[in-house]
RNA sequence: GGAGUCUUAGCUCAAUUGGUUAGAGCGCCGCCCUGUCACGGCGGAGGUUGCGGGUUCGAGCCCCGUAGACUCCGCCA
């Protein structure tokens, strides 16, 4: 056996026994005579005590040792001389007392210290099996494992079985950017890596598995994020004969087993539901942080005949004023109201009214506007106090709302009112839109994706053409203002489907070439159907506290999508190319 | 594609209004040190201040450009 032990395992019971232990030279602390080792190993640390009167040979070797070295100790457990326990550590009451020292390999002078934290992620990147060697790296791996466990058990005893599907796959138009990958055997076709499994996952529906899921690995060639990579892992699920209330109580319960496996404690269920009309009206966003107030609040009744033209003039175009209350932010710098005004312009507002109540007065330029009721509506409907700041948005309904959304998110920011909270807020949000116009596509588009199904009361609107009113039967599931999964009841009739692809823009024949698997596999008897997608890497950021996918992923790529530590994308080889039937179009300084 | 912040020793940071030879801690090297646990003490090496240009008697600091990193917007069915 190399090793008798681990390093967080040896206890007072084990003083008197011979034990091996390997690991890591975490410090060194040579006084010259005796020398201290603490050698680690993935589940902690163990003293290791070099004394020259005890075996004067190994002290001197000892000496040499350097943090990160790796070797392999033997020796005998010892109590610590009295009043030297250390109640940092987990096996603080003893230490090893070597008779062989092995010396496993030599760490070289090391890029940065293990033992502080440093800010440089562009050298934390490049040597990644380095810094991965942090605790806390080390706990994030595992909790990312306990919950993909926790995942497949729970599902498992659902009836659910995992299958594979495939990573060359066909590229399919609308969505993210795909990525490609040229044939050698087809020169000039091209696979595509999957954004997700959506069309294998249906196809295993209408191959009658009924319920199906897998731990996905997805691509999509779009710009990076602190909570985005090109590739990432989803927890894809689909069942047949299933009703949104089915998928709720699913994914309630595998939730509630992934936190109970990996952070030990109960999370309430069911989750709250809102519909996006809700969320987005009271909260300014399709994924809530509800972990703290500051609704969004409509005056639309209140102001409606009001000589403000601002507001009037937004109220009469069909659009509605709504406002928030940042309690006791009256006393925000220059600098935030200059930060908030842009905000509020960058999302389409055209300007950011206010009012700061100081001094028992309402401090602002638009207040002569307001008669004594819309002064009162405004006091009573958002408890208007001393010290607080009311901001305004008059736009149409979804501007209105985002703007104070995001205006929302960023006082929360600057008051550090999630400071410490260590709530988890669950909910759904259900009932999106199924399609929204993109001026820049000058057509409707999907919301989620063309396979998802509109909600049976609303396919009259639908045949109407009023498209923007057509809810879908889609939903969300949401942790503290963050979108962890997202799924939907999904088309199962081949004509429903055709219609939805000719909402879309996709011609009969493109349809055919595109989509022509799945509209014929619908034609052979395909089951009623619906699922939901959890993104594992967003959900395993949350449960270890992250601020980032990058920090509970083993090899992430940095923010232009390039792995420092392999340093890839790179060049290939011409005979490569060739192989493929690939050319370059024209180097870049050529 | 756009905006913001940042870039000084291997790492983390400092350097007054633009002013002498750019400093400190950690790490590294050498010497000393027998109960530490962030061990301690003495000494040493280590810098084109991201890069290019400009203003100035003089630039780490001001200006312009450029590269890179991060965060956000766009984008992400």
């Amino acid at each position: 056996m190399y090793r008798t032990h681990h390093c967080n395992e040896l206890r007072k019971r084990h003083i008197g026994q011979q034990v091996t232990l390997a690991g890591w030279v975490h410090v060194s602390r040579d006084h010259g005579g005796v020398i201290f080792i603490d050698l680690r190993d993935r589940e902690g640390l163990t003293q290791v005590v070099f004394r020259p009167e005890e075996n004067a040979e190994l002290a001197k070797q000892s000496h040499s040792l350097r943090s990160e070295d790796v070797i392999r100790v033997t020796g005998k457990v010892a109590p610590r001389v009295a009043g030297t326990g250390n109640p940092k550590l987990a096996t603080g009451d003893i230490e090893l007392l070597p008779s062989e020292l092995e010396i496993l390999n030599r760490a070289a002078d090391l890029p940065f210290p293990l033992d502080t934290e440093i800010s440089n992620e562009d050298l934390r990147l490049t040597y990644r099996y380095f810094d991965l060697r942090r605790p806390r790296f080390a706990r994030n791996l595992r909790l990312r494992h306990q919950a993909a466990k926790a995942t497949r058990d729970y599902l498992d005893g659902q009836g659910y079985i995992e299958v594979e599907t495939p990573i060359l796959s066909k590229s399919t138009p609308e969505g993210a950017r795909d990525f490609l990958v040229p044939s050698r055997l087809a020169p000039g076709k091209f696979y595509a890596l999957p954004q997700a499994p959506q069309q294998y996952k249906q196809l295993l529906m209408v191959a009658g598995v009924e319920k199906y899921f897998q731990i996905a690995k997805c691509f999509r060639d779009e710009d990076l994020r602190a909570d985005r990579q090109p590739e990432f892992t989803q927890i894809d699920i689909e069942s047949s004969f299933a009703e949104p209330d089915d998928i709720f109580a699913l994914t309630e319960g595998m939730l509630a087993a992934v936190f109970k496996a990996t952070r030990k404690i109960e999370i309430k269920t069911p989750f709250e539901r809102l519909t996006y009309r809700e969320a987005v009206g009271r909260y300014g966003s399709d994924k809530p942080d509800r972990r703290f107030r500051m609704e969004l609040v409509d005056f639309g009744e209140d102001f409606k005949s009001s000589s403000f033209k601002v507001f009037r003039g937004a109220l009469d175009a069909g659009g509605v004023v709504k406002a928030i209350n940042a309690k006791g932010f009256a006393s925000l710098t220059i600098g935030q109201s200059d930060e908030l005004t842009e905000i509020a312009k960058n999302f389409g507002a055209k300007g950011l009214a206010f009012i700061k109540v100081e001094n028992g007065e309402w401090k602002s330029p638009i207040v002569k506007f307001f008669t004594a009721e819309e002064k009162a509506a405004l006091q009573s409907k958002l408890e208007v106090a001393e010290g607080d700041l009311i901001l305004f948005a008059a736009d149409k309904w979804d501007i209105a709302c985002e703007v104070l959304g995001r205006l929302r998110l960023r006082i929360a920011e600057y008051q550090k009112l999630l400071e410490g909270n260590e709530q988890l807020d669950f909910l759904w949000v259900t009932d999106f839109p199924l399609l929204q116009w993109s001026a820049e596509d000058n057509k409707w588009n999907a919301v989620h994706h063309p396979f998802t199904r509109p909600k049976t009361e609303d396919v009259p609107l639908l045949d109407a053409q009023k498209f923007g009113e057509v809810r879908a039967e889609a939903y969300d599931v949401v942790l503290n203002g963050v979108e962890i999964g997202g799924g939907s009841i999904r088309i199962h009739e081949p004509e429903l489907q055709e219609k939805m692809f000719g909402v879309l823009g996709v011609n009969a024949e493109e349809q055919q070439v595109m989509f022509g698997h799945l509209l014929r596999a619908f034609r052979l008897g395909a089951p009623p159907h619906g699922g939901i997608a959890l993104g594992l890497d967003r959900l395993v950021m949350l449960i270890c506290g992250e601020q980032s996918i990058r920090d509970v992923m083993a090899f992430p790529k940095n923010n232009r999508g390039i792995d420092l530590m392999s340093q890839s994308p790179a060049d290939v080889d011409q005979r490569q190319l060739r192989d493929l039937g690939i050319k370059l179009a024209g180097e870049k300084n050529a």
